[in-house]
RNA sequence: GGUCCGGUAGCUCAGUUGAAUAGAGCAACUGCCUUCUAAGCAGUAGGUCAUUGGUUUGAAUCCAAUCCGGAUCACCA
């Protein structure tokens, strides 16, 4: 399904917003080149799709291969021949690019020119922005985190937090407009929950009384809101109720839905409790966004958009994509589609959570003129995406066909789902205290930083906490659900956050002994992981489109891991310092730099920040 | 039951527009700190890519069937 997607925004005009700078990369010249080689060579017109360029793998010599099977096949040639033919030729018209290459069954190897690297190196080294595209100007709406107001952020909360703050910056970066944006479920069933707990057992207790988070002392009612409940289940239930009735009956229950009604009637105490409930929570959820680096442009609160919905009931009846059954409810039906019959607007005429997310739609259309909204949520939800998007297509909204829906597989742990009945919630607040515990105890075993003053301590302690963190979450795929062990996140060796840190504050003690200077020249002959981490490195710009095309961070994660294990193997077999020549160390010194900017660039964007001593 | 997603080393994950002997990390084992940060590096071991059949010069990848796990199909949000 996935899949489908990215493809439908291929053939749309999505990935058609290729930046310039993109054909200046390596794997885009070579296939150019061979293209023409093809053409003058074999006389044969191959589309630019037809040619498989890959790096060439380790076991084989070479730097990048071209797979002859595909030509083989439908031109039916000897890929012998043909393999020669465009190998020789593209040698002869390209020996500034190619070196040399050869041939092993099915591959055509090409050993890039060290030159060539060399000058790519010189023109980049210095340059931050490397990776950076021009501005385009089209603009994308990104919405993540919309958590509801009754209790704190957990684990789930993180990873769509994560997920959705490193696709905004990633477009960003490649030259979208971004609009990031929260959605704040701030009314409802569930808040009016938190709020009979509170009159009920608080007794005028507030956060400042306790000395608590807002969120965590909000969600500790909606909590005893849930004990009491339960008791009174069991009370209903042994007095002869079943058990849907029971639920239905508590009198806890009942007060709630009167509370609610209350409230859609607006009453004055009832909003004013409401009001200040919801501010506590506001409160600590603004505390654990601040911690974790979390930001937005706009934020919706569900109170205020929730009736936006019924305008587009009428449209819909207008125009005959909605029906009206018997009993005064309003229907569409998805059937030729392949989905259900679904339900618009109640017989008492209240809108459902369909209706209020079409309304929000238009109101963010309205107000940013976007051409992709971004909605980042939990796979739970799909059918209600395809669902959302389906009825605007009907109602032939100009921006239906512009909503993505970032689904994500919901993080388990190792013992199963997390569930709040059964308090195997693990709290963002708390997850985040004991990895910076953890930060802690590992620097202080290595006494790296011994000068470091309390302030420093502190920072490196939570930028380390962080980087682990992060990472674990962004690493994996964001569709396929992940598992989430306490005892591996905070594992600091490996395919880690610090890991990578680590790799780049190495980096920076080199470069605080001595930069590269620009007028000496450089070695233009490369060492075998010299090379191979430059024509990585060379790669950043092109790993940051697909990351963009496939809404996926996780790619981004895994390039930087092969950067920084690159280097560290460069950085055991080679000296930078002491290098054999001037000419060398030169080059060595610009390397390192690049590859610090590399990583800096790549982690930023996954919201992760480097330390340059730990 | 309908629809959708997933199943790759003991564990967590890459690899899925078909391409070379299926890759990492963790865990296990062996080496390497008088040399730019050992939160590192080098190496060993670990696989019926859920199963069966098919398409193909070539399948973890595509197709079909089966098994297992999950999500969803509310006048909840």
């Amino acid at each position: 399904m996935v899949r489908k997607v990215i493809e439908t925004f291929k053939k749309d005009k999505w990935v058609l917003y290729l930046c310039a700078d993109l054909t200046m990369l390596l794997q885009q010249t070579i296939k150019k080149v061979l293209e023409q080689v093809i053409q003058d060579s074999l006389g044969i017109a191959v589309a630019e799709e037809e040619l498989i360029i890959q790096r060439t793998k380790t076991e084989f010599e070479g730097d990048y291969t071209l797979v002859l099977f595909g030509l083989v096949k439908k031109y039916k040639l000897n890929p012998e021949q043909i393999g020669s033919s465009i190998g020789e030729a593209a040698c002869q018209k390209e020996p500034q690019l190619f070196k040399s290459y050869n041939l092993l069954k099915g591959f055509l190897n090409f050993s890039i020119q060290d030159q060539c690297l060399v000058d790519f190196l010189g023109t980049t080294y210095s340059n931050p922005q490397f990776g950076k595209a021009p501005v385009h100007a089209k603009r994308v709406m990104v919405e993540y985190s919309s958590p509801n107001t009754n209790k704190p952020l957990h684990l789930g909360h993180l990873r769509n937090i994560f997920l959705g703050w490193s696709i905004a910056e990633l477009l960003k970066e490649r030259g979208y407009v971004v609009t990031k944006s929260c959605v704040v479920n701030d009314r409802g069933i569930h808040i009016c929950k938190s709020m009979i707990a509170w009159e009920l057992f608080a007794q005028g207790a507030t956060p400042t009384t306790t000395g608590q988070k807002g969120d965590h002392f909000v969600g500790d009612y909606y909590v005893k809101f849930n004990e009491a409940h339960k008791v009174q289940i069991e009370e209903g239930i042994a007095a002869g109720l079943t058990k849907e009735q029971a639920e239905k009956e508590a009198p806890i229950m009942k007060a709630t839905q009167q509370l609610l009604q209350d409230w859609e009637a607006g009453k004055p105490e009832v909003l004013a409790l409401w009001n200040r409930m919801n501010q506590w929570v506001y409160e600590g959820f603004e505390e654990t966004y601040n911690k974790i680096g979390a930001d937005f442009d706009k934020t919706y609160y569900e109170s205020k958009t929730y009736l936006l919905g019924k305008k587009f009931v009428e449209q819909g009846l207008t125009d005959g994509v909605f029906y009206k059954k018997e009993d005064g409810s309003i229907w569409i039906d998805l059937t030729p589609a392949g989905l259900d019959e679904k339900l618009v607007l109640r017989k008492d005429g209240t809108s459902v959570y369909i209706t209020q997310d079409l309304g929000l739609a238009e109101q963010k259309f309205q107000e940013y003129q976007y051409e992709q909204s971004i909605y980042v949520i939990a796979d739970e939800q799909n059918y209600h995406m395809k669902v959302l998007q389906l009825i605007l297509q009907k109602l032939n909204k100009p921006y239906a066909n512009g909503i993505y829906h970032l689904s994500y597989g919901m993080v388990e742990l190792p013992s199963g789902k997390m569930k709040s009945r059964e308090g195997t919630v693990v709290d963002a607040d708390d997850l985040i205290a004991e990895m910076i515990e953890v930060a802690r105890t590992k620097t202080e075993e290595l006494g790296k930083v011994k000068d470091f003053d309390a302030e420093e301590l502190q920072k490196l302690y939570h930028t380390l906490a962080l980087g682990a963190l992060k990472f674990y979450l962004l690493r994996v795929d964001p569709k396929k659900k992940m598992i989430f062990n306490p005892q591996e996140s905070i594992d600091f060796q490996g395919f880690t956050g610090p890991f990578i840190q680590y790799t780049y504050a190495r980096i920076q003690s080199i470069l605080r002994k001595e930069s590269p200077t620009a007028s000496l020249s450089m070695e233009n002959k490369l060492e075998k992981e010299e090379k191979e981490l430059l024509i990585t490195v060379e790669q950043f710009p092109a790993i940051l489109e697909q990351a963009v095309a496939e809404h996926n961070p996780s790619v981004v994660a895994l390039y930087v891991f092969t950067v920084a294990k690159l280097f560290n193997s460069f950085y055991t077999q080679h000296s930078i310092i002491s290098a054999p020549t001037d000419a060398t160390r030169q080059l060595r010194l610009r390397l390192a730099a690049l590859t610090a900017t590399v990583i800096k660039r790549s982690m930023t964007l996954l919201g992760i920040e480097v330390p340059s001593r730990m």
